[in-house]
DNA sequence: GTCTATATCTTGATAGAC
DNA sequence: GTCTATCAAGATATAGAC
């Protein structure tokens, strides 16, 4: 591929751009950003060396003055999603007020907000990992792991607490982490919604789906007459 | 690549296969089984046609005999796929019980289900799909509308109903759609998890999730106590 | 339908001048 | 650091015998 064989269909048209600080300066940095944009668009084994060069506006042969191989780029990359997300979370969770409740909404708003803020970013990390060898996705693994943990730890303990009714927390996890993982493919400046109220809404998501009780500690009443869980706003 | 390049890492070890009546028979079958396998593992552009001929157990020439392009058995994988799901589910709303409710949780164990069962077609339909010329992925695509909206008319009826009370039917929608899409990515025998646990767990999350009203058709009482909308069993 | 053999092009990566 | 030039291997696909 040299030049594009069709149009993007892949992702929302967005921004290509990396969170703050945390771009290399120079011809690294655009390097990585051109590679940010064609892996996504294109996947790591769809893009070729040329493609990745020509984007950056160099040849080719430079791209080995700043990485040993193609497939270091992607390494960085999806290394880069994968701290950075993490990143977020535990800043949520220190952010957050105490109780599982606002625990976990803050988990989710963070894990939303991640991947509608840097959808290239979160897409490349989790779609294009399986294209690394064993040794260089182990980081990003083991950071995706904790992550992991994060939010399994939040359920287990609302379910302890009694503040979540949940069938099976691990399962909840799953579910809640894939819901918000799948926000990289479909969010964008098309969509008729802010990334907070994206984010927002989910959080409310996983806290029905979690059956998070409201406000009420003492035990519900013995006939089953039960209602919604937390406030809705119709849409 | 001729031998594979490191242990498989993007799936849990699952059957290779493909739904029931729909494999062709002999080699074109034989080769739609071998590109599953690869596709789901190393990707469109991860696997070249000698990996393929060389699975399947004939010469790379050969495939030429059955396909006019390495292209064309994505995209009969591709559709299969989304034409799998899409009976799925409208057999699971022919099937349902009457009511959003009972009809919201058949679509989602139909998702689940249909992922659960063939993990490999899924993921080779969803995360493959980019890389077909817009010609040849637009049946799919069409499907996987078809499919979204089916959901999306239960939530909308639902809340209209006053039986879902969900903040934006679509978002719902998209959420629950994206809790089935990712099982394909995680679910296989070496979980603790039947298919039908799996189904029914995550049936119960997306009726939580859409604030589904479990038994009370009259308005709930206006002091806020409230509880958990599904039984649970402990996790 | 299947093979051997091969054409043609693209790939990732390197050598060496500036 | 960046380039031109190039290598060796791998890519998709085809020709033609059996």
């Amino acid at each position: 591929m040299t030049t594009p064989r069709w149009e993007p269909r892949r992702l929302s048209a967005v921004a290509v751009e990396l969170p703050e600080g945390v771009t290399p300066p120079g011809t690294r940095g655009r390097i990585l950003l051109s590679a940010l944009r064609l892996f996504a668009e294109y996947g790591f084994h769809g893009t070729s060396i040329r493609d990745l060069a020509g984007a950056t506006g160099i040849n080719s042969a430079t791209l080995y003055a700043h990485f040993p191989a193609k497939e270091h780029v992607l390494a960085e990359l999806v290394l880069l999603g994968h701290a950075e997300l993490h990143q977020r979370l535990q800043q949520a969770l220190v952010e957050a007020p105490p109780g599982p409740a606002a625990q976990l909404a803050a988990l989710v708003r963070a894990q939303v907000g991640a991947h509608a803020d840097f959808p290239l970013l979160a897409l490349v990390a989790n779609a294009e990992l399986h294209a690394l060898s064993p040794e260089r996705a182990a980081p990003a693994l083991a950071l995706r792991e904790q992550s992991r943990e994060l939010g399994l730890r939040v359920l287990r303990l609302g379910v302890a607490q009694g503040v979540f009714r949940v069938a099976d927390p691990l399962l909840a996890a799953t579910a809640i982490g894939s819901m918000g993982m799948q926000v990289a493919h479909w969010f964008g400046p098309d969509q008729p919604y802010t990334r907070d109220q994206v984010a927002d809404t989910y959080a409310g998501f996983a806290l029905q789906l979690a059956g998070a009780v409201v406000a009420a500690p003492e035990p519900a009443p013995k006939t089953a007459r039960t209602s919604g869980t937390t406030p809705v706003k119709k849409g």
